[in-house]
DNA sequence: TAGGCTATCCTTAGGCT
DNA sequence: CAGCCTAAGGATAGCCT
């Protein structure tokens, strides 16, 4: 179908939009901006942020990196130590959940102690799931670690310079969330809370529960 | 003295920046920017959003429309009711601190009604602040509405066209506030929980406490 | 409501003050 | 640390499916 050419974007007044509609729209789409926005400043700069914005019908909406209630916590409560450890590292050095992974930990530190003087902290993970996954071939996956909703992880598969390889087809964290776009995982049979990494596969999907 | 020509404007990758410095600039730079779209966001769907993040020297800094505390509350307490409006027209009419005010608000609901049916509270809170201002030029001036923190304020400069005749020497208000960069207000003699309302003249200020 | 498309507007990396 | 500059990268208004 032949398509007319767009007359592009226009300039508007920063002022109400008064069409409901319009707004409506702009608010979806700058919604996503800002939340990727938040996300990339998260994940150059290492830090964390929460953004938190009530639509116009009055639906709280979210973004947390690594989650919104853990920085809103840390707002409200200067003096605690953050009880949600963001990296890897720490949530694997701290961890007693289970003792596979309290022995797999001695190695994980030895990795560590060799890999430190060269800051390669993501080796390190790559080494961690590489064990995971056994003999798979590792290099078809995406590796998305940690506590993440669901909007993290669109834009962590944007970051995959726009390969259309990749798909997701489900992914949850979990921890009771407010984020919207909460994926239904039942149709690929995984519990809830089972979930905290997510591996996509091109044109697949694999799923690691981290501890 | 002649200046080399900027090479412009590199990708970058979405990943941690190594070099603090690099990673320092990009994070106030960017946060400005997410801040500034927040604001924009705000303004033209007229919603409520907050921002909270923590810089790499752990420093909390904040941005909210109308203001970090409420969106919060309201975000935490989903039920309760949302006590700080951020609309003049709520604020004046709901007001009882003042019988002054009171019976402003007479008048006020006048104007209102006239007015009602052309949407023009923009005008009405014209008229209140015509009312205030006595004789002075009205239109040598430009008027920030509510409770606003300083960025809030810097953004609704940014508004005005880039018009670099008007000038913001100090801003503050009421309410206890996580902002940075919140302006001292000694330096102009004014107490700090009187002010609600600024307003800001070209080349100087005029400060009036609101309520 | 979400997802393309394209022209245009806006943001910002890098460099310098 | 904030600000200015340019050019390039990135977001998005308006229109469509």
């Amino acid at each position: 179908m032949a398509r007319l050419p767009s007359k592009g974007r226009k300039k508007i007044q920063l002022k109400r939009i008064e069409n409901d509609k319009e707004r409506t729209v702009t608010l979806s789409k700058r919604r996503n901006g800002i939340f990727k926005k938040a996300n990339a400043l998260a994940t150059l700069c290492r830090i964390q942020i929460a953004i938190i914005l009530f639509s116009i019908s009055e639906k709280p909406l979210s973004f947390g990196s690594p989650n919104v209630q853990s920085v809103v916590n840390k707002f409200l409560n200067p003096n605690q130590v953050d009880q949600q450890p963001n990296d890897f590292i720490d949530m694997a050095v701290n961890s007693n959940h289970e003792p596979k992974l309290q022995d797999f930990n001695k190695e994980f530190d030895e990795v560590n102690e060799r890999l430190a003087n060269e800051k390669k902290q993501e080796q390190m993970f790559d080494e961690y799931i590489k064990r995971l996954l056994g003999g798979k071939t590792y290099e078809d996956y995406v590796v998305i670690r940690g506590y993440y909703g669901f909007m993290q992880i669109k834009f962590k598969m944007e970051e995959l310079q726009g390969n259309k390889e990749y798909t997701l087809d489900a992914v949850c964290r979990p921890s009771s969330s407010n984020d919207e776009n909460e994926a239904d995982l039942s149709k690929i049979g995984v519990p809830k809370r089972l979930l905290e990494v997510v591996i996509v596969r091109k044109k697949n999907y694999l799923l690691i529960p981290m501890l």
